[in-house]
RNA sequence: GGGCCUGUAGCUUAGUUCGGCAGAGCGACGGACUCUUAAUCCGUAGGCCAAGGGUUCAAAUCCCUUCAGGCCCGCCA
């Protein structure tokens, strides 16, 4: 395969990059120093009127676009967070500097420049330069300055172009930065220590999915990407730390649409001598900071629908969510009345499901998530599809867990954790049957993980909220792909995911 | 897995209905211009119309297959 397939290199750049070398200029040098960012210029002269500031100004960005006046040249230099504009003399420079910008620096380039501030006599705010320096060559052509890059396929795949050029992607991932960060001070604030666990793990489990393998060379063992961390987070809890989460990527081979990539961010969160009531106030806690600190209000708008966080938030049980959203109440029907009506209304499982938290379940997923718009916290789920949350302490069949759910999308998981070690035993082995049957989402048993409990895990609250859907409710926007950096695309070009001759690819 | 839609120059796109020389703007390149800002003006180059096959005197356009992407549904937390 040759170079030009993969690269978009332009020929004239190289030549010009070429050309100054010959110059004995350094197109890539290695520092610049830089003591004014563009935002501290805008703010510091924000009342400076045509003449020029006394003060010097030192500072560096990328070239966007240059227009060329005979003997001045006016250009826009954009830095992290904001553009300025630039303006060059052929008196100031010297023939030989002004020559040098005109024929050689190019929108993409990058530069230093100093010199003093004006405003212009349309009121820009600009640098008036005294010297420059190029800090890098760019010799990939940028995209059209006015429309910008538009193609989404690109904007994903080459995500640097996209956030060089559009101002509004940047603005995305630098809020998504910010809930993270605040996320993490929210949980501080209030204790909680932090931890990495294994991205690695030799048994999979904590969630219900179809696990990435791999495999270790020099243990000659077979490794799983984790799909969860809780039964690591638990064990810490064992271990005696009261308060822990983690911010998690986890794994799962599943496909791939608007809500869902392969790898994602989930921040779980585990307590002590708490339970699943406790852990729904902290999520709404979670919630509700978040929204308030990103939109200055306690409401948002995402899809078309207005949200209101303000507390407390609308809590029911399934069994109610059923009754309110597909008029039946599991309790005053038979199994085999159950079925029927699952099969008269075309409930995806009717034929196979056999007990009546089974049909609750299907029943909720059927009538009840998409009717789910404002914050609602949904719980006490049937045992059948919850192997680690603590059977209900009233509620026969019943488990102590619950899930939230925003603008339809299920935003948060969290239980009254599973501690008796005997019952975590049996229903990890009901998993694992189920998936020797065949079912792929089905858990292995992890017996070290039935050994902590083993031990004793005080009564313990835990929760998990997915990241990336709460970054795309406080952004708005309706794509996972726009609130991941580097959302999973399939290979674009042929040959560029074959393994290296002589290489194992690692796959299983 | 099913349905609908998209792919034309570096970027943004017209042309596809109803087959008849592949067009434009920006960008690039050369030239003019000392307060412009989608700068302006003059000139030049740049295309295997996603890939492959078919129908036709003639295909970007019609048909088939494939590839990649978007949206919706299914599966899935």
């Amino acid at each position: 395969m040759s170079d030009t397939d993969n690269l978009c290199f332009d020929a004239t750049k190289i030549d010009k990059l070429q050309e100054l070398r010959e110059h004995g200029v350094t197109a890539y040098p290695y520092t610049f120093e830089r003591k004014d960012t563009v935002r501290e210029i805008r703010e510091r002269f924000a009342g400076i009127g045509h003449e020029k500031s006394a003060e010097e100004v030192s500072t560096a960005g990328r070239i966007y676009v240059v227009r060329q006046h005979g003997k001045t040249i006016f250009a826009d230099m954009g830095d992290s967070d904001g553009k300025i504009q630039l303006y060059l003399r052929k008196n100031d420079l010297g023939e030989e500097q002004f020559d040098l910008f005109r024929q050689y620096i190019d929108a993409g380039d990058i530069v230093g420049v100093v010199g003093h501030v004006f405003r212009t006599k349309m009121g820009e705010i600009t640098i008036w330069v005294d010297r420059f320096e190029l800090l890098t060559k760019s010799i990939c052509p940028l995209p059209e300055k006015f429309h910008g890059l538009k193609n989404v396929e690109a904007r994903y795949r080459q995500r640097y172009l996209d956030l060089i050029m559009n101002e509004d992607s940047r603005e995305t991932f630098r809020t998504r930065s910010r809930i993270i960060s605040l996320l993490r001070q929210f949980l501080f604030e209030r204790d909680y220590l932090e931890f990495e666990t294994p991205t690695l793990q030799p048994i999979y489990g904590g969630a219900n999915a179809r696990p990435f393998t791999t495999h270790h060379h020099a243990l000659d063992q077979k490794l799983y990407l984790r799909i969860a961390p809780e039964l690591y987070l638990k064990r810490l809890v064992v271990g005696g730390f009261d308060k822990v989460f983690e911010i998690a990527k986890n794994f799962r081979n599943e496909d791939i649409d608007t809500n869902h990539n392969p790898e994602f961010s989930m921040v779980e969160i585990y307590e002590a001598y708490r339970d699943y009531n406790d852990m729904m106030d902290l999520t709404e806690g979670i919630f509700s900071y978040l929204v308030e600190e990103v939109h200055g209000k306690i409401t948002c708008s995402f899809a078309g629908h207005d949200l209101d966080f303000a507390r407390p938030w609308r809590r029911l049980t399934m069994e109610e969510a059923v009754r309110e959203y597909a008029g039946i109440d599991i309790h005053a029907h038979s199994v085999e009345e159950l079925r029927a009506f699952g099969l008269a209304h075309c409930v995806e499982g009717s034929e196979s499901a056999a007990t009546r938290g089974e049909f609750l379940a299907l029943f909720f997923d059927h009538f009840g998530e998409k009717h789910l718009i404002q914050p609602t916290f949904v719980y006490d789920f049937p045992i059948e599809n919850s192997p680690l949350a603590k059977k209900h302490r009233e509620k026969e069949g019943l488990t102590e867990r619950f899930e939230l759910f925003i603008a339809g999308m299920e935003m948060a998981n969290g239980f009254s954790e599973l501690n008796d070690p005997l019952d975590q035993k049996a229903r990890l082995e009901a998993q694992d049957a189920k998936r020797r049957r065949g079912d792929l989402e089905a858990q292995m048993i992890d017996y070290d993980f039935i050994n902590a409990l083993g031990y004793g895990m005080p009564p313990t609250g835990g929760v998990g909220i997915g990241i990336d859907r709460l970054v795309m409710l406080l952004t708005g926007k309706e794509s996972i792909k726009e609130i991941l950096l580097f959302p999973q695309m399939k290979t674009a070009s042929p040959g560029q995911n074959e393994p290296e001759p002589g290489q194992n690819n690692g796959e299983e």
